[in-house]
RNA sequence: GGCGAGGUAGCUCAGCGGUAGAGCAGGGGACUCAUAAGCCCUUGGUCGUGAGUUCAAAUCUCACCCUCGCCA
């Protein structure tokens, strides 16, 4: 039966361009899922959006004397192009600057407050009386109270690295435009996680059999050795959600509070853009449904914790104000399979010292198949891992091209050449034709497996084994000899090596779309395997926001073995892939860091 | 500072109590359908450091060092 399964992908901040290290955190292992599920034929919406608000946007809009607005929307439509040429096919890529985020934001507050989960509590905070805002403790310097150093951050001093409270910096100053900040009081709204605690406990012990290592200790562990307590979720800000409380104008909701909140607002709106308004509910109220949550591991404790603390604090209420049906609750996280980080050469990928490959840069000179091969061998699933330019090359050369391009290269232009354009028909199936189908097609089942663990880089490898083993098999079949005495035998086993490039097509397209779309075409085939990606303005009260979309109507790929029809007209064939040449190492390590 | 993850062949990683493994790179070989790709064989590691438990430790315990994340 076909299962409702939830592709929720972290939000990228609308301050900075994406680099291949994000890509490979979270963007691409939920598009590689996401594609697998489809395949599988599962209902799947893959959702994410523009993280738009908060200080670092209105802070690089001053710095560039623009606003806010138009910050966020200069990324935001950088990040479609990107996922459209890197092939990340987002059932809506959506932001959270609109008012369907805003109303299902509100409507989160207004649930936890009516089931007591909100309370407020007054503190001070440095107030710049020039800008007439409140600072974040990260945007105020001074002088360390600990041990005197002068450039001090409010909320950390790199002089000593204490972690600091900003209320106690000596002669503060805002970093912004330099003057001097007086300390005023706020009030702010809690959200009550001490009291949340006994249920995100039983939530967490339920996922323990299966939950990452990694993401279960910065989790349950986590709550075992130290207690959760309250945690502010409004701001004195202006750019942002405002709380939808009277009196409490000109304070927004807190963006980590709000921007989680995306992934059931955008399921929400891509129902209404899909023109099935209600659809979303058969994700998010229907206790069946599976949702998974690809995130890094700075985002841990607000995707495994907090935010399971947020739906499960929202209770009824959510359903009755959001959607006026009694007796819903909203579908907790499933799996969050957070990955760790890449590095770059060796070094930590720092944007504002170039030290990364950024995504749409690197497709202008690259293909989208070679960054996703190499970002999914090298994914830091378990560990972090290290994006090295001379690894790049090597296997991009002799994996990617060597192994499995050159494999469906080989056999589609030996039997292109020799049987006149057409699939030959095979004789009776030998045991060594057999043995190899048999492997391919247990491939079904042991790749899909390690997906269903989503167990990316694994998946990879046992499907570039299987092509290996058919590099084998026409090794030890030898067509081109067999073709000089036989060439029945031959179309045998061209007809059988056909078969399996046919089915390791599907076990490789959820990592390799582009080019298992052009093998389904050389192969003869008609259709696409997957849908399109389509984009769209969206206009309401807060402005316009393009949105990415995908469109599943003509999608026809199923993970299911090959069926290859004989006599079938091939199409002319190309390589799949380009082979690099060894000077890229230098251009491109040249390039860092300048 | 507290919590957590990781440190295994040149590179990327698996193994997690019982004579060190895979892929790639390096070396050699037979072939030629193929992007000089594929196939076969092969070199290579005192498993971060030090100590302990055990008949036996990469695998368990403790300390320390290095890298990274989270928290206050």
């Amino acid at each position: 039966m076909a299962e409702y399964i939830l592709v929720a992908v972290a939000w990228p901040y609308a301050n900075s361009e994406i680099h291949v290290g994000n890509l490979t955190g979270s963007y691409l292992p939920a598009d590689i899922f996401a594609r697998y599920q489809r395949l599988k034929g599962n209902h799947v919406i893959m959702v994410s959006g523009s993280d738009s608000h908060g200080t670092p946007v209105t802070v690089r809009a001053d710095a560039e004397k623009t606003t806010p607005y138009a910050v966020y929307q200069k990324y935001h439509e950088g990040f479609i192009e990107l996922f459209q040429q890197a092939g990340l096919a987002y059932d809506l890529f959506t932001t959270t600057h609109t008012d369907n985020h805003f109303k299902v934001s509100q409507a989160i507050f207004l649930a936890l407050q009516k089931n007591r989960y909100l309370y407020t509590q007054k503190e001070t905070q440095w107030y710049s009386s020039a800008q007439k805002r409140f600072l974040p403790d990260r945007y105020v310097e001074g002088t360390c109270y600990i041990c005197g150093y002068e450039n001090a951050r409010g909320d950390q001093c790199d002089g000593c690295g204490n972690l600091l409270d900003a209320t106690q910096l000596i002669n503060p100053r805002s970093k912004i435009d330099g003057s001097v900040p007086e300390l005023k009081e706020t009030e702010h709204f809690y959200i009550d996680l001490e009291k949340l605690q006994p249920q995100i406990v039983t939530f967490l012990e339920a996922r323990q059999s299966y939950w990452r290592p990694n993401v279960l200790r910065q989790s349950l562990g986590q709550i075992q050795a130290e207690a959760l307590h309250g945690r502010p979720i409004t701001r004195d800000l202006d750019w942002g959600i405002p709380v939808p409380i009277d009196g409490w104008q000109g304070k927004c909701l807190y963006v980590w509070f709000e921007a989680v909140i995306g992934y059931l607002s955008a399921a929400i709106e891509w129902s209404q853009l899909t023109g099935q308004p209600d659809a979303w509910q058969n994700w998010w109220f229907n206790p069946g449904a599976k949702s998974y949550y690809f995130i890094g591991k700075d985002n841990i404790p607000f995707h495994a914790v907090i935010w399971p603390g947020q739906l499960i604090g929202s209770g009824e209420w959510f359903g009755k104000l959001f959607a006026g049906l009694d007796n819903k609750y909203l579908t907790l996280p499933y799996d969050v399979p957070a990955n760790e980080f890449m590095n770059l050469e060796g070094k930590k990928i720092s944007g504002s010292r170039n030290w990364a490959v950024w995504g749409r840069d690197f497709l202008s000179r690259y293909d989208p198949d070679a960054l996703r091969y190499y970002l999914t061998a090298n994914m830091p699933e378990s560990r972090d891992s290290d994006w090295d330019w001379q690894d790049f090359l090597l296997r991009n050369n002799n994996e990617l091209v060597a192994t499995w391009g050159n494999l469906a290269n080989r056999v589609l232009s030996f039997a292109y050449r020799n049987w006149e354009g057409q699939i030959p028909k095979p004789g009776e199936y030998r045991a060594i034709d057999q043995q190899i189908l048999t492997r391919v097609e247990d491939g079904f089942k042991s790749v899909g497996e390690h997906f269903d663990a989503v167990r990316l880089r694994v998946a990879l490898q046992e499907g570039m084994s299987i092509a290996g083993e058919v590099n084998k098999y026409l090794d030890e079949t030898a067509p081109w000899f067999e073709i000089k005495t036989d060439k029945n035998a031959a179309a045998t086993s061209i007809y059988t090596a056909l078969r399996a490039i046919d089915s390791l097509k599907i076990l490789l397209a959820p990592f390799l779309p582009f080019s298992a779309e052009k093998l389904h075409h050389y192969l003869g085939y008609s259709g696409t395997l997957f849908g399109e990606q389509t984009t769209q303005l969206v206009g309401d009260s807060l402005g316009e926001h393009r949105v990415l979309g995908y469109d599943p109507q003509n999608a026809s790929g199923k993970w299911a073995p090959s069926q290859l029809p004989a006599g079938q007209k091939l199409h002319e064939p190309a390589p799949l892939f380009k082979k690099l040449d060894e000077k890229i190492v230098a251009e491109e390590r040249e390039r860092l860091g300048r």
